[in-house]
RNA sequence: UGCGGGGUGGAGCAGUCCGGUAGCUCGCUGGGCUCAUAACCCAGAGGUCGCAGGUUCAAAUCCUGCCCCCGCGACCA
């Protein structure tokens, strides 16, 4: 097995509804996952769902239904998106899992017991609501109502165990310090820095007031509120509180996150772990938001995309690649359907796949679609440099998440390898039958050249990747190559029967 | 009011940290090619880098002030 590499996306909550927001997190940590494969490392890539909360009680109840029904009827609409974007996810978990009490009964205990008194009881005041038995805040009231019965909130307290978020200022200070990378990009980093050196309130970790949780191990009557149990999915499904093994081989993880989520898994987060004397995580990278028309997407505004309808649009490949190459990964990006189809038709059916198109039709009707056995890097002109050198530079944009340019520096081949044919134009080489040896190693470079992309592209464009690499009339499972090895000028077989197939990215209908 | 992001050719963006010929994609104009998904290749037009000062031999890039747009302060990536 190669390098352990843990990623992780948020868990997300089975009564909202998809959004190609979600998406983007996900597809973006698949991307990152499947890379990491190619280079051989043994990867953990985890996804899942948090279904704990007054929240779901609420729903449920609502709904006339236990939350343990409620959740197990919406949360198969998540996997349902997640197989249909290709999300490659080793492990999925639920936190309704018994696994995940056990971690967060584990974890817990572990800051319980840590000798610092980190855990201690006081007040917990809100509006509270007694027909929904839960708490809101001022904004989520209607007219100074609750929202649901249209009641009057009255002003309760209760007694709630605190974490002592405020004694980690420091540590997290020093931690960051001595790992600039632990939180990216840079404009984040910064902004994390600052809200630790404004100061740092204790939060809340307990609730009495409903009881669809995980109890607090020294005091049942309480539940784990909100962030000591979703957070703690990450080290979960890592094997933490059952497998001592797994734990140490892929923690700490790498995760990705939006950014209006980055307070809780930048300040809190390695905060609780630290506590628990856990290491924290290697990194975390939030990215931005997408916009449509100039708006954050909202379920208010009605801008909630769902997946399935691009992806019936333009297919699962082309999303894939088109949310990661039109937004600089980190910053916010807009979406629009506009857009999303020039990038299309310019990339993928004029690029990319008109490449394959016009390689594959050359082989077929000058050589019977057989590789020919004519491997000359000389005759390649500048291709075979330029793979060395866009596979360096791919590798060294992976590794920084810098996931727009890995793409437009694989693009690059594909630039380069249409003027290659324009330049060579082995259709006239053609006509010239003393020239048959040099068109054969032009057609041999060009279709090495795709065979190149289509390992490359495999991350991004799994089953795009795949369907080129059968028409190459490769032998070896697209899955198993490995980079840097299969990037390497000259693996492509002489006498590969090589067939036109269907086209990658046939142009959309206007 | 507070915090954060942004204002660069018609559109969308990179470049700003570490000053020194303003770059990419799309679109537009002209030409080439005909293997290919009316795709591909070449050339060209088009920008006083939000505004005003300042520092400097030199500023999109550093400093000061101002204007405009957007987001956050919601258990919505």
């Amino acid at each position: 097995m190669g390098r352990p590499f843990y990623i992780t996306t948020p868990i997300y909550y089975p009564n909202d509804v998809p959004h190609i927001g979600h998406g983007y997190t996900t597809v973006a940590a698949d991307f990152i996952a499947r890379y990491h494969r190619l280079r051989g490392d043994d990867v953990l890539f985890l996804t899942g769902t948090d279904e704990h909360g007054q929240n779901i009680q609420r729903r449920a109840r609502a709904n006339g239904q236990d939350p343990q029904t409620f959740v197990d009827e919406m949360e198969p609409r998540w996997r349902e998106v997640w197989r249909r974007l290709e999300i490659s996810h080793d492990d999925y978990i639920r936190t309704t899992e018994p696994r995940h009490a056990a971690a967060v009964t584990t974890l817990l205990q572990a800051v319980h017991d840590n000798g610092r008194d980190d855990i201690y009881k006081g007040t917990y005041e809100g509006l509270y609501c007694v027909s929904c038995e839960a708490y809101y805040t001022e904004d989520e009231l209607v007219d100074g109502m609750c929202p649901i019965h249209g009641r009057p909130v009255e002003r309760m307290s209760e007694e709630n165990y605190f974490f002592r978020l405020s004694a980690y200022a420091e540590p997290l200070l020093e931690h960051y310090t001595a790992n600039p990378s632990a939180v990216q990009p840079e404009v984040r980093r910064n902004e994390v820095l600052s809200l630790i050196r404004g100061g740092l309130r204790d939060f809340s970790i307990s609730r009495t007031s409903f009881d669809w949780g995980i109890p607090i191990p020294w005091d049942p009557k309480h539940v784990t509120y909100v962030w000591f149990d979703a957070l703690t999915n990450y080290i979960t499904a890592a094997g933490y509180g059952t497998d001592e093994e797994r734990f140490a081989t892929y923690w700490p993880a790498l995760h990705l996150i939006g950014k209006d989520i980055l307070r809780f898994h930048a300040v809190y987060w390695p905060a609780m772990l630290m506590a628990a004397g856990v290491e924290p995580p290697r990194q975390v990278f939030a990215h931005g938001f997408l916009t449509v028309g100039g708006k954050k997407m909202s379920k208010t505004n009605a801008t909630g995309i769902h997946p399935f309808e691009l992806i019936d649009l333009v297919g699962v490949d082309a999303y894939r690649y088109f949310f990661m190459r039109e937004i600089q990964f980190g910053q916010d990006g807009s979406f629009s359907q506009e857009a999303l189809e020039e990038r299309y038709h310019a990339d993928l059916a004029n690029g990319l796949g008109n490449l394959a198109s016009r390689v594959l039709a050359m082989l077929a009707s000058n050589t019977e679609g057989a590789v020919p056995d004519a491997n000359d890097p000389a005759e390649a002109g500048k291709l075979p440099a330029l793979v060395d050198e866009v596979v360096a530079r791919y590798d060294e944009a992976m590794e920084r998440l810098s996931l727009t340019q890995a793409l437009a520096a694989v693009w690059d081949v594909v630039g380069e390898a249409n003027r290659y044919l324009v330049d060579r134009a082995p259709w006239a080489l053609a006509k010239d039958p003393g020239r048959r040896g040099e068109m054969e190693a032009v057609l041999y470079a060009s279709a090495e050249v795709l065979r190149i992309l289509a390992v490359l592209t495999f991350p991004i464009m799994p089953a795009a990747a795949g369907k080129l690499w059968v028409q190459l009339g490769m032998e070896e499972p697209l899955e198993v190559q490995r980079l840097p090895e299969s990037a390497r000028w000259g693996g492509l077989k002489p006498g590969a029967q090589t067939a036109r197939g269907e086209s990658l990215f046939p142009r959309l209908e206007a």
